[in-house]
This record gives C-alpha cells, structure tokens and sequence, in this order.
DNA sequence: AATTCAAGAAATGAATGCAAAATAGGTTCT
DNA sequence: AGAACCTATTTTGCATTCATTTCTTGAATT
C-alpha cells in the first residue's frame, strides 16, 4: 500500500498528559489539531503527498469528525491543501510560495524590532548580547547546528521583547509553514554568508542598544532577505537537482 | 428569547451561485466559512454572544458538522474564540487586543510599503495618486464616509502593489478581526487628526514615487501607528461611557 | 424569602451511517 | 499492444445519532 504516512502510531490515550508546553486543549478536537501540526511541521509527511482520513484515524485512535476538524483549520493555517472530494495534501511550497513567505517573516521581525525598541528592558537586550557572543562561539568553531539553534532563540527573543501576542502568534505561524525549508536554508550558508550574518547580527545588537527602532527595522528586514536569498537559491539547487522532496511511494 | 442572532437567515441554496467575487469553494464547509465569516467581520451578532450552532444551522440550513467545522476555523482566524462545552462566541476584543492587532496591521502595511518600492509601475503610483486627490475632495467636503473609502482603497492598492499574495491575505485577515472598530475609529476623527492624516497620506505618495522603501515603511507604520491612538482613545471613551456593544442593526 | 440542590431539558463533542464522488482494476475495442 | 470504457472498491462530504456536559427550572430546606 501506499501509506505515505510513517506508522508512528501513538493513538491519543491521555489529553496532553505530561507535556511541557502549555497546551491546554482539553478538548479531542484541539488535541488532534496541535499533534497533527506538529506532525506535519517536523516533516513526518512528505510534501505534497495524501494524507488519508481514514490512515490518520487510525494513527490517532480517533474517529473522522475532529480530524477533519483539524484538518480544515491546519487548511487555514497554510499548512495543508483539501482538494475538493479527494482530500488533504500536505502543501508544496513553490518558489514564489517561499519567497513570499520569507518577505512576510522579514516584515513581522522587522516590526518586532521596532515595537521591541519600545520597551525593551537592559535586562533582555544583556541576554540578547549573551546569546550573540555564545552564537560567536558556534560561528568561531565552524558548529553549523548549535549556531543555528542560538540564531533561532535571539530572533525569537527579539519578537518576545515586542510584547506584542498576537504578533508572536503570527510569527510562529509563519516559522511553522517554512521551518524545513529553515534549516535547511541555515545549512546552505556558505562561509563567506555566514560572516555576513554575523556582523549583521552585530549591527542588530547595535541598533537595539540604541532603541533605534527605525533603523534596526531596516537591518532586520535586510537580514531577513539575505536568509531569503540564501534559503531560495538553495532550494532552487536542491530541486533542479532533482531531490525534490517528492511524493514518495511511487 | 436569547437569540443574539437576527433571523438574516438565508438558506445555502446554490453554492455561491451568482456572486461576483470569485469564492470558488464548491464545498458545504467551504461556503459555510466564507458566509459565517462575513457574518461575523460585519457585525451581526454583538460582540462576546454566544453562537448557539443549533440556530446557525438552522439559518443557513445545513447540519452541525459542516458549521463545526467552520466554527473552527473561524476560531483559529481570531474571529470567534471557543469555550470548551460551552460553544462559540463572537471574539471580544480587549483594549490590548486591539492595540497588538493595530501594530501589526501597521507592520504589515509597513512592510507592503518597502516591498511596493520594488515593483510598483508608474502607473499604479498614477492610479494612487488619482485615489489620492479624490480622497483630498473628499476630505475638503467635510465627507467621511466616501473619505473613509478612498482611504481604504489606497492602503489596498500598495497592498496589492507589494505583488506578495500571502501578505496580501495575511492583510486582510487582520483587516477583518478589526473591521468594525476600524470604521468607528476613523469617525472618531478630529478635525485635527484629519489633516495630520491627509498630510501623512501625501508624505506617503511622496516616498513612493522615489521608491524610498525604508522611508516609505517608517512613514506607512507611523501614519497606522496614529490611527491606532485615535481608535483606541475612541474606544475607550464609547467603553467608558458603557455603549460598549455595538452597531447591530445598522 | 432566599439559598441550595436536583431532575429535566438543551446544547455540545464525538462516533457512526449513508450517498456521492473518485480511484483502481479489469475488460473490450481498435 | 495500447487506449478507451465500464464496473467494483475505496474515500470523501455531510447528516444523523449517541453520550456528556451544561443550563434551566422548580422544589425543598433553613
């Protein structure tokens, strides 16, 4: 059969028992709603492949009514695709898709530099700088994954420092459509890509002492785009090549 | 007795059959959430009443399960929240709520501002322009609402001038959250706020025509930053003064 | 008279059932 | 042999049904 769907089968016993986000769904239908997204972001279903009611049904140990629930709001979210009476797909990103998708995270760090000015305290721009320097270490000793890891907790920080929820929502949204893509992108980086973004951190750093929130908008949106760039054409190689992350199972 | 709801109830016949906009949704579900959608994003039923599913099913005459599943949707939009057990209602928006919302309408308008430099043709700037100068009619008639209009049709044009789809419904879907309150706060105008806005409207037009991306985008979050004060200051006052709940009706 | 409690009614959450559409498989025809 | 067509199976979309939970209402108690 062609169950493109890994049989990593851990049908729903106890609601959210004993996880440490804060997920609060009680409901089946938000349980369903947060496994299946963090299911579909982590890549456990290759893009553009079915996913199958009745499989999903099965993995979860639900029946059809709150998956399809889930279904049509991971629908909404951008995550998947319901083509008209034959199902979900898991949704492939063109390259117009990603660059989209890259330009709207761009102008939502953008903003979140900018609110951050506002009200950022000594306190968080100090653990921004600690993390930048503890960044430095994994760019000075070539550790392309710990840097990765740090560069993703200083963005973050700094739309944590917005104080803005909805903006943090939304964000997170985004990084969920194009979080594979991310990665990959953040391992395309050649050297020379790679001391750009630093000293483009630097400057963030720099902008953010001085609150000037213009300004650091304008550097985060041009680093933005140069992630872009780098992510794009990485992308593009990796598909003319022909690896595109194709439906498996035929 | 306790129906928020006006019996507007006109049964789903034909799927969208008629209507000009290009809702292509040919399912149940899908005509469902773009009708509840509207409903809500208009005003129908007065903010924080519940939604009894029973009577929604009854006025547009389908069963629980399509309407459920828009409900969710609807919910992961922001437009409605659900209490577990105890059904939807129509999303309250805190004063909070609506001052994140309005910093990231300004973010993204911001952000469609730098990315229109880009690409815009001289000819959407014309096309701009002319909304612009209708817009300045308006405003030297005292008319607010054919004012209100224009000015609506202007942010949509550099919008839709950043050639950026995602943005673009990402744009409109916090246009919707925010609808109401957004018109009310553009009544709320003074006479002073007024000018400072069509002033702003020509800086604006100004940096466009350069293609000056950064300055466009301080000049777009700013003028939006503005907007927000007036709107909340608005609300504020109608809350004070206990005329909280709103238009229905009308 | 007010409060508390309980039983019935109603509404929600999820599962099941049924009709229509799509897919697969085999057959026929050129 | 290959393409087109027709039928059987699967899958989807929606309605209906069932089980809990919540709300209502009325009676009993203090």
């Amino acid at each position: 059969m062609k169950s493109a769907i890994p049989e990593t089968g851990v049908p729903i016993t106890q609601p959210a028992a004993g996880n440490g986000s804060d997920r609060q769904e009680a409901s089946l239908h938000g349980e369903v709603l947060l496994r299946l997204r963090d299911y579909v972001v982590e890549g456990n279903i290759p893009e553009g492949a079915r996913v199958p009611e009745r499989q999903l049904c099965e993995m979860l140990g639900i029946s059809r009514t709150p998956l399809r629930e889930a279904l049509k709001v991971l629908a909404a979210e951008g995550l998947i695709e319901l083509l008209p009476n034959r199902g979900a797909r898991v949704r492939q990103l063109s390259q117009r898709d990603l660059e989209e998708l890259f330009d709207v995270m761009a102008g939502l760090e953008s903003l979140a530099g900018r609110l951050a000015c506002e009200l950022i305290t000594d306190e968080e721009i100090a653990a921004i700088e600690r993390l930048h320097y503890e960044m430095y270490g994994h760019y000075l000793h070539r550790d392309m994954h710990g840097y990765f890891q740090i560069n993703q907790q200083i963005h973050e920080s700094i739309v944590a420092a917005a104080r803005n929820e909805t903006l943090k929502t939304t964000y997170a949204n985004f990084a969920g459509r194009i979080r594979r893509v991310r990665y990959s992108a953040n391992f395309a980086r050649k050297r020379q890509r790679w001391g750009e973004a630093m000293r483009e951190h630097e400057a963030i750093l720099d902008a953010l002492r001085r609150r000037a929130a213009s300004e650091l908008s304008d550097i985060l949106f041009q680093h933005l785009r140069n992630k872009r760039s780098a992510a794009i054409d990485h992308l593009a190689e990796g598909r003319d090549a022909g690896l595109e992350t194709a439906p498996q199972g035929d």
